[in-house]
DNA sequence: TTGCGTCAAAAAGTCATACTTTTGGCGACA
DNA sequence: TGTCGCCAAAAGTATGACTTTTTGACGCAA
């Protein structure tokens, strides 16, 4: 055991010290508590985590590395400001989403959406495969059984489904990378009081009617499906935030 | 002086030994050289590169920041999957877009740009400030003065002007943070020879018509405008290499 | 007073080493 | 043949020494 650990940030954290101080520290940097221009030390790392400097190093690459501080020689760390930050990196958009700016993340990310989703629809189109048409059927189908029974758990567990799916259909792997973001974005919506408690029965509609188009490969019913979910979506959460 | 670096992996890397490293094993994981499964040791990373154990460790730790590797106790340090890989990460782009995916990977990206570029293009309608107006009239000029005296280096630098700054103008910090992905693709086009000697007038035409509607504050037609510049450039692309 | 050169200290970068912890594999025993 | 336990391999962590870069301050000169 270190020799007095003062017991300082045990976060719990069970993937390691590095995964707790890279964790505590990537939240306080994008929450804004530690603020752009700011300088650390990594002895004031080690002291506050109860850390070695090897382990403090460590973090400190990795958030180099997804551009929120930078280190040099008889400075220390610094803090990056927001344009630097690689805002496509999951841990950055995860611990934004657990901060302060939660709101003008997810309205980011519903904007992205807007774009990214139909384009999605439209590939998948071109290049589903009848096991991934039949996962989208099934996904609709626990909508419609889900939104009747009001399980708003399950309607939210289908719908992210449903979009996973289509986006791994659509053949881009950067597109369906964003599968995690687009979850994400439902999730905020539902758990914000934002879902009706009886889901509306033309969202699932569209949902079908998305499917349809994909499954008869059809890319410009599918695309303009989904630009109609997304508007819908978008609207509904404009009214809540914007 | 390390006592025998034996100059293994001395690619300059003027960033320290740490950027060397990083890039060199980077670069071994995106090309397929160091096949998904196959195992490193921290020992056999420090011996081919004559580093020590810490810097090593730091590699390894961004690498795994990236999901291209994984480290595990008794195991090493195991090549991940590309199902794992964070595919927005810049670093991993560039990586890719040096080696042998090039190809791939700019035929994702352009997937990529047909959907979010035309919602940049309506959102920028709404948020723009005249100094981005500006600039973008002044790109779209100077892309008129290059493409007729031919300079295809400078005509390019003046596109990605125009879509940076439009990227920048839809006040959407994810959007923009994609100004440099769209400066690839229009730069391997570029450098493929993809871009006639003299650039397709009409394609210039639709970058102003985008940037008059934007200061015009026209979403749709700057949407649409936006959306025929990219139906253009993909129809090119995939002309040469889908 | 200003401007330039030098120097010392601060902090990261690097290395070496020792120790701890986890875990996969192998061998012994039932 | 199957299971249990031990061992060793490899990462995780800690510590300390040394190097290198950079900056801020001091002093000297114009």
């Amino acid at each position: 055991m270190p020799p007095s650990p003062t017991s300082p940030t045990r976060t719990g954290s069970p993937g390691g010290l590095h995964a707790g101080v890279l964790h505590a520290l990537g939240i306080r940097v994008v929450s804004g508590e530690l603020a752009a221009g700011q300088v650390l030390t990594l002895e004031s790392i080690c002291a506050d985590h109860g850390v070695s400097r090897a382990v403090a190093r460590e973090v400190i690459r990795v958030l180099e590395s997804m551009g929120l501080v930078a280190s040099r020689r008889r400075v220390g760390v610094t803090v990056q400001p927001r344009e630097g930050w690689h805002v496509f990196d999951p841990r950055v958009i995860r611990w934004r989403l657990e901060g302060p700016d939660r709101a003008e993340q997810l309205l980011s990310l519903s904007e992205l959406r807007r774009g990214f989703e139909p384009v999605a629809a439209a590939l998948a189109a071109e290049r589903a495969t009848p096991e991934q048409c039949a996962q989208m059927a099934a996904a609709v189908s626990d909508m419609v059984v889900h939104g009747r029974s009001g399980d708003l758990e399950a309607y939210l567990g289908a719908d992210s489904r449903f979009h996973a799916t289509l986006l791994a259909a659509s053949g881009n792997e950067m597109l369906r990378a964003l599968a995690d973001v687009v979850t994400e974005v439902l999730a905020g919506r539902t758990h914000h009081g934002l879902m009706p408690a009886d889901p509306n029965p033309e969202a699932i509609a569209l949902h079908d009617e998305v499917a349809r188009a994909v499954r008869d490969q059809d890319p410009v019913r599918s695309e303009a499906a989904m630009r109609r979910i997304i508007e819908e979506a978008s609207d509904a959460m404009r009214a809540e935030f914007g």
